[in-house]
DNA sequence: CTGCGTTCCGGAATCGATACCATGTGCGTC
DNA sequence: GACGCACATGGTATCGATTCCGGAACGCAG
């Protein structure tokens, strides 16, 4: 900058009001810098930009697992908003780690960035969120219930009503032994479980037909949990997945035993997912706009970064059933001599 | 820094030595220093490091597509490595548009990134080819080559033995009348429509039997391309996809005419996937390992800023061929009849 | 002609850290 | 006893920008 100066011949403080538009500026000055400018190819230091104005113009993205498409569509669809709102992001991966999530969040926090979105492994890890009510920038938490000491915007999906309409439909199918195969307790886990169970409640139905088995967003949890379902006398004549990783899980084992989606078993699967279009038969999904979220948590930060008194806003995106070929009706009683072992 | 140096009563040039593991630091002093800063909480600010001692502790990672599984899982790699050597990746993704390739490697360049990883989406767009040769910091290309005057180190596949292997196996079942559907014109399409390309030669069998459909890495792209090949009155008897969108598509034509892979049309896909091991029958691929890529390109670029002085590097990472029931053997000449329409 | 306001520009402090240089102290050596 | 050296420490310039403040130049009214 000091050569720009020198070459235009004038004080740099003359070079900083013309590139920043300041109306200080007469044409003749602002000719003979941005000529020098050009000459030079001069382009400012983003970091000493940073460190004098105390705007970073970066934001952190604490994300689980970026290999996972749900969270990849979500990082691209916020790193397009905040590019176009002059933002660079940072990402880190936590692995399924909350300790890591932790570091990340600070080690964000010293970097400066103007603001967060994290999308957290776990909602009761203590450290993780003394480290989230510390921070002094906006912060927008995704798809996540956490105490109101953390003060931040969220992103949600209504999983509730999405998976309601397909609790519904296979009960329209008549059938009421559904297994649920979820992730960590984290919101949309419980949201999911608590739609289904309402839905016996509809029906009047006894909640104890609903089997419940709970781990991890993974595959291994999937794949485990859809041989405990399938080992027993009396097997579950519809499955639910609570993740697109416990999705794929689960679908490995289908296929495995050669089970016929829709007929020996009924399948609702989650996320729409290349998966999803490809199997055959089509499996029925509840889905959601991935890229909206991200763009939405994008601009809910945005808008707090600009406006640091604004009060913490909540956006709650739907969740849309999609049924397809998975879903059958339910099989007449005792089927379970007809699944292979 | 200056309270600590306060609370301390001692000077912030010692404050920074204490931090920084200087040697020239009594143990009282340390002990005071220290104490000092787990009273206050103090965390450096890395804004202001980063521009004194002229390193910003991170690096930008230029990808074209984020929500692209394969991108994903290199983008993971390169940041779990980068983390553990203590710096943050700054993602940006460029949209399949090679002039917000060009415009991201410069804003990383305004960031004071200590290195970049580019995945780009042209070979030859001049202004990106421009800006990367112009660049002051290491570079690591990922799966593309570039003319030389782009000073960089290189993570590339070894593409050539895993499709020589497929296209072998496709040879030795029987199959003559094959097709290559690529994306872009860059490395990783060449390399392969050359392997498959040898094959022929080795076998003395004419190339003009090949046909090839080069577009863009995307789905839509695989589905067009499966259309054209399956709507002449003479069909390839086996399809290789040369991306794993590529392969989705493709799929998706091919589950939609109802056609069984292996039987009635063989097919080799690229990157195994969740779909490749959950589609029925299952899909032999050219897999790679993809992490590695990442972890192999964020190695480099760490080695090449301890070491701005060392030569660039090539890294040639191993293809292997996963035969799976999606290949079988050729049917008799003329099957073209019985492909529905 | 003087006084005052407007416009525009240069100088210097500042953001938060690092690193060089000078200074002060204690100790061994001749 | 004087000198030199090693070790610790404080002061200050510096990284590359922004921003406040003071002042020059000019116009215009009293």
């Amino acid at each position: 900058m000091r050569e720009v100066a020198d070459r235009a011949g004038v004080a740099m403080s003359s070079v900083s009001r013309t590139l920043s538009g300041h109306p200080d500026v007469s044409d003749a000055m602002r000719q003979r810098v941005l000529a020098a400018v050009d000459e030079l190819g001069y382009k400012p230091d983003l970091l000493a930009q940073g460190l004098r104005s105390r705007a970073s113009l970066s934001v952190g993205f604490v994300a689980g697992d970026i290999s996972n498409p749900l969270l990849a569509q979500i990082v691209r669809g916020a790193e397009v908003a905040l590019r176009e709102a002059g933002y660079s992001m940072l990402l880190t991966n936590s692995l399924v780690d909350p300790e890591l999530d932790q570091r990340n969040i600070e080690l964000l926090e010293q970097r400066r960035a103007d603001g967060m979105i994290v999308l957290l492994v776990s909602e009761s890890h203590v450290p993780t969120i003394d480290a989230l009510a510390g921070l002094e920038v906006p912060l927008v938490v995704v798809e996540r219930d956490l105490p109101a000491r953390v003060r931040a915007s969220r992103v949600l999906s209504d999983h509730r009503s999405g998976m309601m309409a397909a609790a519904r439909h296979l009960f329209e199918l008549g059938h009421r032994r559904i297994a649920l195969v979820g992730g960590q307790d984290v919101r949309p886990t419980r949201t999911r479980r608590e739609a289904v169970e309402s839905v016996y409640d509809e029906y009047g139905e006894d909640r104890s037909q609903l089997v419940v088995r709970e781990g991890v967003f993974s595959i291994d949890h999937g794949v485990a949990a859809a041989r405990e379902l399938l080992d027993v006398p009396d097997p579950p004549t519809a499955m639910i997945a609570g993740s697109n990783q416990i999705m794929i899980g689960m679908l490995q084992v289908i296929t495995d035993r050669g089970l016929e989606l829709g007929r020996d078993v009924s399948f609702v699967g989650c996320d729409d997912i290349d998966v999803a279009k490809l199997y055959r038969p089509h499996i029925g999904v509840v889905d959601r706009d991935r890229i909206a979220i991200g763009r939405t948590a994008a601009e809910l930060l945005l808008s707090h970064i600009q406006d640091p008194d604004a009060l913490p806003r909540e956006v709650l995106l739907s969740t849309y059933y999609i049924p397809r070929e998975s879903v059958g009706p339910a099989p007449g009683e005792r089927v379970a001599g007809r699944v292979p072992v």
